[in-house]
DNA sequence: TTGTACGCGTTATCAT
DNA sequence: ATGATAACGCGTACAA
């Protein structure tokens, strides 16, 4: 494949001809190190206008692999997911006035994927990578890439040691949000969500339960509906719809993630149950002050998250000895807007 | 900058030292071009896999820039939005059979932005462009990049000549959607949107008359809500209100793209006229259907405007005589969910 | 200040 | 089927 005629692109050896000047002098003007004489600099930087010239980043990377051109490997879950989306946004933020550029992939939950564009990236030769990995295991980074080429773990914990991380601290928000909801007057407050027993879902879980122990509320009346793996949105509005239903039913409503609340809201929805029974969702919506009542949430910050990323990617390139693994808890906020206010009393179907 | 010691990476070179064969066997044998003994294959996949061998693909790339490890450089307003998310999703899913890594990076609506972005883009020799363009004129690219390299433009018209465009018919599913408002018995239907004159609004503007035209409808039964340039959603939420609280308001509503629609169903919301005023959005929500009354939409699919833009992007890098230009129109679709439905009859304030 | 020589890692080409 | 040579575009190191 990837044939076709190409006329090749100008080289510093055509502009150092145009110029009168030998190659040297126009890497000399175009990389701006070294001193030239203004007169000559002019001539060719009138060259590199005349042919249009750019310099060659990957041959430019083979000689020098620190100087311009680099470039950073991102792999998530999918790009779609815009926790994800605001992930990529942060760090192309910081990344850009360090002249680096983000490849972006998606491994689409699969180890294999991951793995492959990992590889991928590497082939590359990228400075660094930055990944929500899905993998339990990464020993095939070594020593190929690490501990030779920086890796920072987001919104997940390291798997690698003497990596960085950068991640929300999910029990935290989890313990904020149901506590928040026991403030308002609740015990019955269930924890409803998909995928428990893997990051950061466990985390939360576990936050949830925190809260409920801090105020000395027994498993028994807080009521679970939690899917070990991968569901999709109806399931959830499914089993919300019948844990609503069933006897001793919640009073409240932890959501576990965003998509875990869209099947809870169409449950209340369903059951006109909305202004009833309060909510709060771990991660906000773009929407929530729109709907009735609006959503309460607990908001990751996944720019910041990004960019913390960019910095902690930059810090290690910089970096001339070897630097501690960080770890990076990037604070996310409760946004009560209506949902999660709803009070215990409201509550009394019989 | 980016200083550190690195312990290089095995080189082919070291592979082949390993395996006491020549550079040139073990790039046969990576590659996968031109016959190798069975055995000295073994012994290179066995050297390869001792040493973590990875082929550079930047330096494959300067001897054979049409070989392994090509990218394709995106460029959209910012990689934040669900619309520029799917369609890089799309772009991925299309490029990756064929080898080809994704850069991204977002403009931000600058001109000056994208145009730096492009020649990074540039600079790494990338395969292709996909762009979602906020710049009037590319000529910077010529002859630089263009013809040489294929640049799709998505969402937008081509603003160099002989390049492929991939983008949803707007002004038809501002048609759809105002007719479809027409049909339950609306004529006082307001267009409420900002940055009208740029693309693509100005064409939803242009689909919505001419759906009321083709009903017989004057402007003068139509209220605009028309920002020139950028506005947020605070600016819609107050002029909507203003707007229904106006004398001769609008029993619905055309909000001419999602960010619009949150102002829109802000002031709705302000007022209670959720379930009064029908009001369709162009471009759908993650949460339409969780809303009261649920959102109507045109949906535009993002995934397969990145897909087709791929397969552009495939299509030019195979040919091998130059192509002609596409105009590729993807179909979206009308999901009629409720808050379309809302008949003329229902709003009877007074 | 400017130029020359060489090497980065890979592969096309030609020779064996 | 395999190897030797040169070249891709650039920058370090050194010489002028």
């Amino acid at each position: 494949m990837r044939s076709g005629k190409r006329r090749p692109s100008p080289t510093g050896r055509d502009v150092a001809a145009l110029a009168g000047v030998s190659p040297m002098t126009v890497s000399r003007v175009v990389s701006g190190n070294g001193n030239v004489d203004p007169a000559l600099r002019a001539k060719v930087l009138d060259a590199v206008e005349k042919l249009g010239y750019e310099p060659n980043y990957n041959a430019s990377a083979m000689r020098n692999p620190n100087g311009a051109g680099g470039a950073v490997g991102l792999c998530v879950e999918t790009v779609q997911n815009p926790f994800s989306a605001g992930i990529a946004r942060g760090l192309e933020v910081a990344l850009r006035p360090h002249g680096l550029m983000l490849f972006t992939g998606s491994s689409d939950g699969e180890p294999a994927t991951e793995r492959e564009l990992l590889l991928e990236f590497y082939r590359r030769r990228v400075s660094a990578l930055v990944v929500i990995t899905v993998m339990a295991d990464h020993s095939f980074l070594v020593p190929r890439v690490h501990p030779t080429t920086p890796i920072v773990y987001v919104d997940r914990p390291a798997i690698l040691p003497g990596c960085d991380t950068v991640t929300s601290d999910h029990a935290a928000g989890a313990f904020v949000a149901t506590e928040h909801m026991i403030e308002n007057g609740h015990r019955r407050i269930a924890f409803i969500g998909t995928n428990i027993t893997g990051h950061p879902i466990s985390e939360r879980l576990a936050g949830y339960r925190s809260a409920l122990m801090s105020a000395g509320i027994t498993n028994d009346e807080a009521p679970l509906l939690a899917f070990e793996h991968d569901r999709g949105v109806p399931d959830v509005r499914q089993g919300t719809r019948e844990l609503l239903q069933s006897p001793g039913r919640p009073t409240a409503i932890f959501a576990a993630s965003n998509s875990d609340l869209m099947g809870v809201r169409q449950a209340l929805h369903d059951l006109e149950l909305e202004a009833q029974i309060a909510h709060v969702a771990f991660d906000d919506l773009d929407l929530a002050d729109v709907m009735s009542p609006p959503l309460s949430a607990f908001s990751q910050d996944p720019i910041e998250l990004g960019r913390r990323c960019g910095e902690c990617v930059i810090e290690r390139l910089n970096a001339t000895e070897p630097l501690e693994a960080r770890t990076i808890i990037v604070p996310g906020q409760l946004i009560a807007r209506g949902s999660g206010e709803i009070s215990a009393l409201a509550d009394r179907p019989d």
